[in-house]
RNA sequence: GGGCUCAUAGCUCAGUUGGCAGAGCGCGUCGCUGAUAACGACGAGGUCUCAGGUUCAAGUCCUGAUGGGCCCA
């Protein structure tokens, strides 16, 4: 069972395999190879079973073998639980460089260890219910990285509920019937046609559907669960399921009791190799640009010598079938007599010139270009040209043709001959057209008039104006031969061959090109062919098979749509998100127009429509469920009994009919619509049938969420209609559910789609382990739903090897694909904005935490004692947690997403970059303020994993772990058993925030004129002059002074209040404000004010007084709001002006700033050269600073003090050190040679 | 064929009542760094699809054309 599961090798070559390993994993052991060169044969597998339940419906077992069977017995994160007592453990040092899929892979055994996902139900069970229905996944093929965006959301939201406090179902579901499966099926065991099935049997058929489902749920469950979606594996919901079908069953008896099941006859579009119709939307997505045959025809018209109709078709095989031929009464008609044969035809006479295609030869179809190996079309001008020319009799008005009779092409078929048409059988005739003229006695011409839409049906252009009609091949061919009394010939049996009654053509496919050339060559026999062509267009094909399909007519069973307004009244009630998609709108715009229900198709694997029909007398009943069936069966019940509702066992039953008694009524052979199954489970998966209180519990769902493109008219458009139909008398009809959210398609980093059949589609495991499932998870919440997300680019000529856990590798995805090198921009972007940071802040934390033996249970240090920058920073925690709470509960991922970002980079790029000195701090008894700092940081740490924690689960756990499992007593084992954070409004303080808001800004200004200065920031400088811009900056500026400094390398900060006399001034006017004053004179006066003193007109304003300006002869006043002003800086100072704030940097240096200038610089090398040395952060050493240029020697002397602390060097010399242990290195201060050494003390 | 929608930097996209054309990524230069795989500053890069019109002033409003996308037929 399991030896298919996973490819599992030991690759040939170490240096290879490291290669590749680097280059596809840039985050991975940079310098260390010790994790990637383990070459251990890998344990056998399958002896050690996974801990805790096997999956009963799963087949086979993937990431469960390779994560909990290959070590199930280890420990993870061993003896990190607080010891009883209460003794603190220390924090667990932390590697800045981190494997995140190991590290995900390590977190999913933690959870199955301690039953995190149990506990978490346990806890939450009997609390306010939050109600989540899934859409079923089709469970045909593992998943690729597009399913989990959805299930992605899905996770997220319900791990959201969960942490606030309520009890949920956590079913998944798996949609198991259909078309797709058959078809994999099929090619699995090797069949082509229908009748293969039926020779293989359809119980065996149907058992390996069953199979296969079953097989691919059980590897998408795993892969969720790599993802980390927690949903109660054991408990999923299958549509293939006995209660889901009699579920619909219940539906479809209701249908039928109001009247809206009927049975119609309808051509459609049928593929020969499927064997069975499509409807107009599954044809949809199978067009293709293909050349065909087409052929000008002329038809013989009765009572007029040697005169024709000129008709054109690219589907010669209809010719058979023709009854009729449509013109458009209003169109005018050229008659015309060849010159070779004298012979009189009639067509359109737009069409004689007409350059049909002319604008595709050019540009291709919608993309495609013209084929290569297809002449450009003719005019019918040049083509009547080439026999010998012809000349114009004379032109006919459309309505005077009609009535008109001719001789069809094909009048010598016995299928011409039969009153009523031919059909097979020919039952299929309607009784009320059984005596209309058969084909041969009923051609002629007619006018089909105008579509609903006021349009006429017939337009001159592509063909000859004439159109050949064939009721029995076309779907508005039939609709014109109903209202025109012209029969239907329905030439094709089911696989797409002509039936008996066709002469030498019975047996032949249809789309066969030997079957065309026979067509072609008979009619040039009969003299009926006037030219033939080579036609591109694109033309539908199956979806499955590539088989060009055909138009035949068929029965087929329809749920009519009468009651769509009723629909409309339920999609009213459902919350549409999000709200740019506009979904309320195009659900109903497809309501709207949507035609009647086609549910049926004439397969084998799928709903059993439980309808009985009654061959003697044509009556129908349909069977609302299991007991029902049993109460009416009166033969073959017990080969049904004990086996699911699907062929063949179902097919067993026989009813008697309820109108004439016969006592040996079959159910229709049809299957079901696969998206009935998919449109119950609202009632289905509640157990409506036979739990009425637990559906009245869990229905309306609180939520749904769906890729949306196609879903309107398929899950959407199905569960509101079926629960519609459901409600339908009830008092207080529900909706299925009352929030629906949406989203997009995962698209390649070009953004095209990605495909299985090209090797680009991405398979989960191949971005899982590559990526890492976090950062996807990321990526997935991040992104507007709205929006196409443009995920990554698989190279499918890269092979990658994973390195899995204990020496295993990875090499094939579960279905035998082999794994491929996955690179994405957007997830490189956020590990590197999103996760690094954070994990970096995580690390520097613990690192410095266990050093100094912080304990997290010592008493807090009260508020009003720590420093402002702390107060700051908690405070902004508050108001992220507040709106991420309001974004989570309005299903709004991005806000959160985009809001912890940011304060992530405030976290790591300005609260430890400004308070690194704190933790550093030599530890002394009674350092409070070091201690607030801890504090502090722990606090924001702890609660930002928590807050992140329902879409980061893994990397959350593992901080959550070190942070708080570890240290607290009684803490909850898991991340995912904590309560969601709670805004501690009395921490929040607007105005603090604000200030350091402003702050930032400033700051960031003056790094801007320092960096404008080209005065490195290691060179400190006098001072630095601040015009604050408002209030909230001069604030700013004053309570963080010494940030200001410290961040700036400066020593003043000053405010002030003009800084005029630094600078010089331009005036220009503010067009929005003047403009509106001034009109057609604001070019005048913009150049008037141009030629005037800006400093005295800058000066003028600043007085309080406005500015008179001279243009165009008149006298314009200026007041302040009618003009900016703007300064630039001399020498001595660099200046950034931001709207109303300066900022100065003070550029002149004095000899004590450049020797510090020089210390700070042999500082940071040093630092450098400690860290290239790999000493430790507290190792103390002997420095060495040797040079022979005055200036730095000066400065080093001026400075020794201040180096050797920074440099924690316990000794200093200016010769070399002798040991043979230093580390040295050559550096260049502005021209001047200097040599340092370290080594340890 | 009909309806909706879009067209702005190499890429992905903002651009409010018409008022100095922007961000992120990528690219280049410089800087910072004992948590940082990071980060910061600066720079280059534009026929705002095209053609008319309204206006002192149009990426923005109007008309038309072209091209793309989606939905329906």
């Amino acid at each position: 069972m399991q030896s298919c599961m996973i490819g599992v090798h030991v690759s040939q070559s170490h240096a290879q395999r490291v290669a590749r390993s680097d280059e596809v994993r840039p985050w991975g052991h940079r310098g260390s190879t010790t994790a990637l060169l383990r070459n251990t044969v890998p344990p056998r597998r399958g002896n050690a079973g996974p801990p805790g339940p096997t999956p009963t419906r799963v087949h086979n077992i993937w990431l469960t073998d390779y994560i909990a069977g290959l070590d199930c017995a280890r420990a993870v994160w061993p003896g990190n639980r607080r010891q009883a007592g209460g003794v603190t453990m220390a924090f667990e040092k932390v590697d800045t460089r981190v494997d995140f899929p190991a590290l995900e892979r390590q977190t999913l055994r933690f959870w199955d260890e301690v039953q995190a996902f149990e506990k978490l139900r346990a806890k939450n069970a009997g609390k306010p219910r939050w109600s989540f229905l899934d859409g079923p996944i089709t469970a045909n093929n593992p998943m690729g990285v597009h399913h989990a965006w959805g299930r992605t959301y899905k996770d997220a939201f319900c791990r959201y509920f969960a942490a606030t406090g309520h009890e949920l179902r956590y079913q998944n579901g798996f949609d198991c019937q259909g078309l797709w499966v058959e078809v994999e099926v099929e090619r699995e065991l090797n069949l082509h046609t229908k009748k293969d099935i039926e020779r293989v049997g359809l119980e065996k058929f149907t058992e390996a559907c069953k199979a296969r489902v079953n097989k691919y749920a059980g590897i998408q469950s795993e892969q969720s669960k790599r993802l980390g979606y927690w949903m109660d594996w054991n408990n999923s919901y299958f549509t293939m399921a006995d209660e889901n079908n009699y579920t619909i069953w219940t539906f479809l008896k209701k249908c039928h009791e109001l009247g809206y099941l009927y049975k119609g006859t309808d051509v459609m579009p049928w593929s020969g190799k499927a064997g069975c119709a499509y409807s107009h939307m599954e044809i949809a997505e199978g067009r293709k640009l293909v050349t065909h045959t087409a052929v000008f025809v002329r038809f013989p018209l009765r009572g007029r010598e040697n005169e024709y109709l000129l008709v054109w078709t690219t589907t010669p095989w209809t010719l058979t079938s023709n009854t009729g031929c449509a013109v458009n009464g209003d169109l005018k008609y050229v008659k015309l007599k060849t010159k070779r044969d004298g012979a009189t035809y009639y067509f359109a006479e737009e069409n004689l010139n007409y350059k049909r295609l002319e604008k595709e030869f050019k540009e291709g179809f919608s993309g495609k270009p013209w084929p290569a190996d297809t002449p450009k079309l003719k005019t019918i001008h040049q083509i009547l040209n080439e026999q010998g020319g012809y000349e114009i009799l004379g032109t006919v008005k459309g309505s005077e043709m009609v009535g008109w009779t001719y001789d069809g092409p094909f009048d010598e078929l016995a299928a011409q001959q039969h009153r009523g048409g031919f059909t097979e059988p020919l039952e299929m005739i309607p009784p009320e057209q059984r005596d209309w003229p058969s084909g041969a006695e009923g051609h002629r011409v007619f006018d089909p008039g105008k579509t609903s839409k006021g349009e006429a049906y017939v337009v001159a252009g592509e063909g000859t104006g004439i159109v050949h009609s064939a009721p029995g091949c076309g779907d508005v061919d039939h609709g014109w031969g109903v209202e025109h009394k012209l029969v239907g010939i329905a030439p094709l049996n089911d696989e797409a061959r002509f039936i008996d009654g066709f002469g030498e053509l019975s047996g032949k496919r249809a789309t066969d090109p030997d079957t065309v050339e026979w067509i072609l060559a008979n009619l040039k026999e009969k003299g009926l062919l006037v030219a033939a062509e080579k036609y591109p267009h694109i033309y539908p094909h199956c979806w499955r098979t590539g088989d060009e399909l055909v138009f035949r007519l068929v029965d087929e069973w329809y749920i009519s749509m009468d009651w769509r307004e009723e629909i409309k009244k339920t999609a009213q009630q459902v919350t549409w998100l999000p709200a740019a998609m506009r979904g309320q709108e195009r659900e109903l715009d497809w309501l709207t127009t949507m035609r009647d229900w086609m549910i049926s198709k004439k397969r084998y694997w799928g709903l059993a429509l439980p309808i009985w029909e009654c061959q003697k007398c044509g009556h129908f009943d349909v069977i609302g469920g299991y007991d029902e069936l049993k109460e009416r069966a009166v033969a073959g019940w017990e080969q049904f009994e004990g086996n699911t509702p699907h062929r063949p066992y179902v097919d067993a039953v026989k009813i008697k009919c309820a109108k004439c008694g016969n006592m040996e009524v079959s159910r229709i052979p049809d299957v079901g619509n696969p998206w009935l199954d998919a449109g119950i489970v609202a009632y289905s998966t509640t157990h409506y049938n036979s739990n009425r209180e637990y559906w009245d519990k869990w229905i309306p769902a609180d939520m749904i969420t769906e890729c949306f493109p196609g879903q309107f008219r398929n899950w959407f458009y199905a569960i509101l209609a079926m629960s519609t139909m459901m409600e339908l008398g009830n008092d207080k009809p529900r909706p299925p559910f009352k929030t629906l959210l949406g989203h997009a398609l995962v698209l390649n980093e070009e953004r095209q789609a990605m495909h299985k059949s090209d090797g680009t589609a991405i398979w989960f495991e191949e971005a899982a382990e590559q990526l890492g499932v976090d950062t996807m998870r990321w990526m997935y919440c991040a992104q507007p739903p709205i929006m196409d997300l443009a995920f990554g680019t698989r190279h499918p000529g890269e092979e990658v090897t994973i390195n899995g856990d204990d020496g295993v590798e990875i090499t094939h995805t579960v279905d035998g694909v082999r794994l491929c090198r996955v690179t994405s921009g957007p997830a490189d972007e956020t590990r590197r904005q999103v996760i690094i940071p954070l994990w970096n802040t995580y690390a520097f934390f613990c690192n410095y935490a266990r050093l100094d033996g912080f304990d997290p249970l010592a008493a807090q240090v009260p508020l009003a004692d720590r420093q402002d920058i702390d107060r700051w920073i908690l405070s902004d925690l508050q108001l992220v947690i507040r709106e991420a709470r309001q974004d989570f509960e309005a299903f709004d991922l991005p806000p959160v997403c985009q809001r912890i970002q940011r304060f992530i980079e405030d976290l790591s790029t300005w609260y430890v970059r400004r308070n690194r000195r704190r933790f550093w701090r030599g530890a002394s008894a009674g350092d409070t303020d070091k201690l607030a700092a801890y504090q502090t940081l722990y606090e924001v740490l702890s609660k930002l994993v928590e807050l992140m924690a329902p879409i980061l689960p893994f990397v959350t756990e593992s901080m959550y772990q070190n942070l708080v499992a570890r240290q607290v007593a009684g803490a909850p084992e898991s991340i995912h058993l904590v309560d969601y954070p709670e805004a501690d409004d009395a921490k929040i303080d607007a105005g603090l925030s604000e200030r350091m808001a402003a702050l930032l800004r400033i700051v960031s200004l003056a790094r801007s004129a320092r960096a404008a200065s080209k005065l490195k920031v290691r060179q400190p400088l006098a001072q630095v002059l601040v015009k604050p811009g408002s209030e909230v900056e001069r604030d700013a500026v004053k309570q963080f002074e010494a940030h200001v400094l410290e961040e700036l390398n400066i020593k003043a900060v000053n405010l002030a209040e003009n800084v005029d006399d630094l600078l010089s001034t331009t005036v220009e006017l503010n067009k929005k404000v003047a403009g509106k004053k001034l009109g057609k004179q604001l070019p005048a006066v913009q150049k008037a004010l141009a030629e005037m003193n800006a400093t005295e007109v800058a000066a003028t304003f600043a007085k309080g007084d406005n500015v008179h300006v001279a243009a165009d002869g008149a006298t314009v006043t200026l007041e302040p709001e009618d003009v900016v002003i703007s300064q630039s800086a001399g020498d001595d100072w660099s200046v950034v002006v931001d709207g109303a704030t300066v900022v100065l940097v003070d550029k002149r240096l004095t000899e004590s700033l450049k020797q510090e200038g020089v210390a700070r610089d042999i500082v940071r090398n040093v630092q450098n050269l400690r860290k290239d040395a790999d000493f430790n952060i507290e190792d103390r050493i002997k420095l060495s600073v040797q040079t022979d240029d005055a200036e730095v020697s000066a400065a080093v002397a001026a400075f020794r003090d201040y180096i050797c602390a920074e440099t924690l060097a316990d000794t200093f010399t200016e010769s070399a050190l002798a040991g043979g242990d230093a580390n040295t290195s050559k550096i260049n201060l502005d021209g001047a040679n200097v040599v340092l050494q370290v080594e340890r003390a």
